[in-house]
DNA sequence: AGCTTCCGCTTGCAATTGTTAGCAGCTTGC
DNA sequence: GCAAGCTGCTAACAATTGCAAGCGGAAGCT
């Protein structure tokens, strides 16, 4: 239920920009699609969970160190975070799925057989569709 | 006269690693090699001199955001930044993997939920499952 | 000698971060 | 019903950031 409240927090601490929340809207997003809960990310990534809460509707900027600490705790690379927040310029070289994979150390080779196989037979249907619908 | 100001600095502010000041080092290389004055790029970057005198002798942490302006003044790029400063040390889980499907172009969202679920089902249980297979 | 201007550093002080404690809502089981 | 368990959010507080003001010293200029 609980939806639209962000703007009256803004007003409350006097932060004069609405605008755009990148940050806190990309942890979030990051953060469900990994399903956790509020809490869990926050103590995973070693952070109060009111504090967090704050960071994600943008009414706190978070220093570096706690960024760092939620990117690891959302198991994505910091640099993503950090250009998402506005803090690095360029976006870094976005890496090929695959090569991610074949790079990848918790994945035994085998392992990486069955994802790769799985990434390529959808990525060759899901081609096939694209020009068929497109 | 003045001999051993750092450990008072130090001491006062109950800092006892006086070893490794990794950001604040470098900061200060570059600004030298710059031929810049502290003032002059604490002007450039748009913070105090006391606060990047500070920063530079490693007894406070600066944000992101100033990291960022400072990065800048120096023309230097803020990822080497970050990284001098342990920010950006990515972390030991797989971070890439899972960043490299979420901005991939060649799959829908529903099929990057399937690949990312099996992925991460391998991570997670895949160590046990090995080890006893192999 | 003065006087000015730069250098880096120290000292308080305001604003911000980040925390602990607690609130209301919403499920699940007794 | 109503405890116990989550969910996210608010309030008051401690700790830290980041700043303006001011210090002593060095170099130049009249």
């Amino acid at each position: 239920m609980s939806k639209s409240k962000q703007q009256e927090a803004d007003a409350a601490t006097g932060l004069s920009e609405e605008s755009d929340n990148e940050v806190g809207d990309f942890i979030r997003e990051q953060r469900e699609r990994a399903n956790l809960s509020l809490r869990r990310l926050a103590e995973r990534a070693g952070v109060s969970n009111p504090y967090l809460s704050q960071i994600e509707r943008g009414i706190r900027n978070p220093s570096a160190e706690i960024l760092k600490r939620l990117s690891r705790a959302l198991e994505i690379s910091a640099e993503t975070l950090y250009t998402r927040a506005g803090l690095i310029e360029d976006g870094p070289a976005a890496p090929t799925v695959v090569e991610a994979i074949e790079s990848d150390r918790n994945l035994t080779p085998r392992q990486k057989q069955v994802v790769l196989d799985l990434y390529r037979a959808l990525v060759e249907a899901g081609a096939a569709a694209d020009e068929a619908s497109e």
